[in-house]
Parts: C-alpha cells; sequence; structure tokens
DNA sequence: GTCCATGTAGACAGATCTGTCTACCAGTCA
DNA sequence: TGACTGGTAGACAGATCTGTCTACATGGAC
C-alpha cells in the first residue's frame, strides 16, 4: 500500500489548530482569542476542534506545551550561533526583541492574564523558567557559584524581556541588560 | 451655568467605583472582570457607573492613574522607611512582594492583558516605570553614572518583580536581587 | 422654587463566548 | 463488509458581556 505518501496531507487538524492558537493567543492574548476564531483561521469546524481538545483551557496548557519547545528550540540555537558563552546571551535575546512580532513572553503573559483563573499556567511558567536557566547556566564555567549566578542572570532576563515590551528604546534595554550581565558576571 | 464637574468635591459613588474596579482589576485581571461585577461589588447601579465612566475602557485607564498614584506613594514611602538608600530598595520591594494579595505589577499585567485592544496601557506604563525609575534614581548619589545606574537597577527590579508573580522561593528572588543591585552598583 | 447633578431599580438589546448536537462523507484496515 | 478514524457544515443552548433605556427620588444652588 501507499507507496507515496509524500504528495499528502495538507497538515493534521490538530497541528493546524495548535500552530493557530500560537499566533493568535501570542499576538492578540489568550483571553482577547475566542475559540471561534482559532477554528476559523485554522480552517477546521468545531466538531473536528472539540475532538482534539476538550476545552479552551486544554487548548490553552496545549499551546503553552507547544510554546516551550519550540522557545526553547529558538533559545538553545540562537546561543549556539552567537558563540555560546554567557557573552552570546545578550545578542540572541536583542535577535528576539528586535524580530518584528515580539510581544514579550508567552509565559509571563499567560501568568499576568489566566493564572487567577487557570492556575496550571504558573507550573508551567515555572517549569519553562527552569529550562530557561538550565540553558544559562550551559553558558558557564562550573564552579560553585555556577548556579546562583545563572539565577540572577534569569532575572536580568526576565526584566528586559518584559521591559522590550512597553519601552521604545531597545537599544536601552538591552545595553542595561549587557551592563548587568557583565557586572553580575564580574 | 459652566457645568464644571470637576471643581466640585469628589463624589463618593465616584471613588467607590474606582477602589472597587482597582481591586478586582488587580486580583482577577482586568479581562476578567466585568463592568456588572464592579458595579455589584462597589453597590451602585448601572446608570451611575455610567454617568461617571463612559465605557469599560474609560475605567481601566483610571483605574491605572489611581494605581500609580497608589503605588508610588507607598513605594516612595517604603524607601524612606528603609533608610532612603540604595539599600532601602531590596528591603521595600521585598515587603510588597510578602504581602498576601501580591499580584505583580498592575502596569505589566495590564501590558499583557489588553496591550494589543487597548495601546494607551502602553503609555500609561512608559510614565509610571519612569517614575519608578525617577524613585530608583533618588537613592542614589548624583554623578554621570547615576542615570544609567538606575535604569539598570530599574531592570533588575523588573525582573524581580515578575519572578515574584510565579516563584514559590520568594527568599530566592529576593536574595538574587539583591545580588544583582550590589554588583551593579559596585 | 425650579433646575440639575446625583442617585436608585431593573429591563433590555445586541454581541460574543464556550460547548453540544445532528447529519453526512471518505479513506483505512481487520 | 463493516467498523473505525477523522473530517465537513452549521444550528443551537446557555451564559455572560457591554452599553442603553425608562421611570423615579433627593438635595443643594441659583
Amino acid at each position: 500500500m501507499h507507496a507515496d505518501k509524500t504528495a499528502r496531507p495538507p497538515r493534521p487538524a490538530r497541528e493546524r489548530i495548535l500552530t493557530t492558537a500560537h499566533d493568535l493567543f501570542y499576538r492578540d492574548g489568550i483571553r482577547a482569542t475566542g475559540i471561534d476564531a482559532v477554528i476559523a483561521a485554522a480552517g477546521v469546524t468545531k466538531v473536528t476542534f472539540y475532538r482534539h481538545f476538550a476545552s479552551k483551557n486544554d487548548l490553552i496548557v496545549a499551546y503553552l506545551e507547544y510554546r516551550h519547545e519550540r522557545w526553547m528550540r529558538w533559545f538553545t540555537d540562537a546561543l549556539r550561533r552567537h558563540g555560546g558563552s554567557v557573552r552570546a546571551l545578550v545578542p540572541a535575546l536583542a535577535e528576539w526583541f528586535r524580530s518584528a512580532d515580539y510581544r514579550g513572553c508567552a509565559f509571563i503573559n499567560g501568568v499576568s492574564e489566566i493564572a487567577p483563573a487557570l492556575p496550571q499556567v504558573v507550573e508551567i511558567t515555572r517549569r519553562h523558567k527552569a529550562d530557561m536557566e538550565r540553558a544559562i547556566a550551559g553558558l558557564l564555567p562550573g564552579g560553585r557559584r555556577r548556579a546562583s549566578l545563572a539565577r540572577a542572570l534569569a532575572l536580568a532576563v526576565d526584566g528586559s524581556i518584559v521591559q522590550a515590551q512597553f519601552r521604545p528604546d531597545l537599544d536601552t534595554v538591552i545595553g542595561d541588560l549587557r551592563r548587568l550581565v557583565a557586572a553580575a558576571a564580574a
């Protein structure tokens, strides 16, 4: 059978729903995006949607898990591209901040938006930030101070992520982050 | 003639609406809080509400302006209580982070929640953060590096505000902030 | 004493949101 | 062949949201 699968499938419905939800949730916000908008943009029907996700809350969780995979892949790759040492951190982030569709951290935004109604988001965010911190720790030489330095850097990174979301002067934000990283790592 | 509303003393109803909206918006989120909930909790009627605020968006803006006044008053007071030098910064913030109803920065949350739909929130947030930065600058000795140091400290502060919203180990966050402040100020 | 700002109570319109339901179709595989 | 999987189209229920409306009460200012 099926000697040739390459000519076939439009991306499966579930995947289309998930990537569409990602784009809309990230851009417009989770609460601002109705299920109907996701369904229409993904080009599926309501029945199809509810066959794959039990509820909007389920989709939100799947969105954050998908976002985590995707962002971590980008982040580790960007750090590698910029040299893989602690000096890679700021240029990698600068790349992100300057991207056209930058809208901050999906997890921080998620906590702001729906943590009171969907506490699971806090747990997912903790795991995400722990992974981000681990990636930062991977840039540092081993030693006793490694873990605590990674935490301090992660804190500065979170500050810059947030500021990059509302400050118009990205260069200033990036410069301030660079200064903090240099001071902490010294 | 001259129906000048602003010349009159503040009316109880408007004030009640505003403080109620503050509590609900901050605790549950702006989008999650319906106008009806504010009206019921404030103990006014719909007509009364709409006589004071043209729309929910109007109330949101008023909420953020009120929050700004209130938070800045608390912040400058806390800094003074803790000595008024740069060493006051971390203990003042720690006080806030440990308060029972802590839910992060109302402005950062607001940007996450509704900036795409109500861009005015970004402008209000910029002004708020500029004032916060000025208060931090007020802790520092004058000199060439004062402004840029205040910016770096504000960035670290924003990072700690955000982390305090989802990390369970507040002591760690506060310790990391202390370390960053010490490193930057050195 | 009249005007008017401020307040009350609650119905209502119109939109939008999540989630369910019926009814049908095509390909896969045991 | 017949069951299963995954898809389509769209009506519908029930809740909730913002904002408008009518109708009436009260107290101070001019």
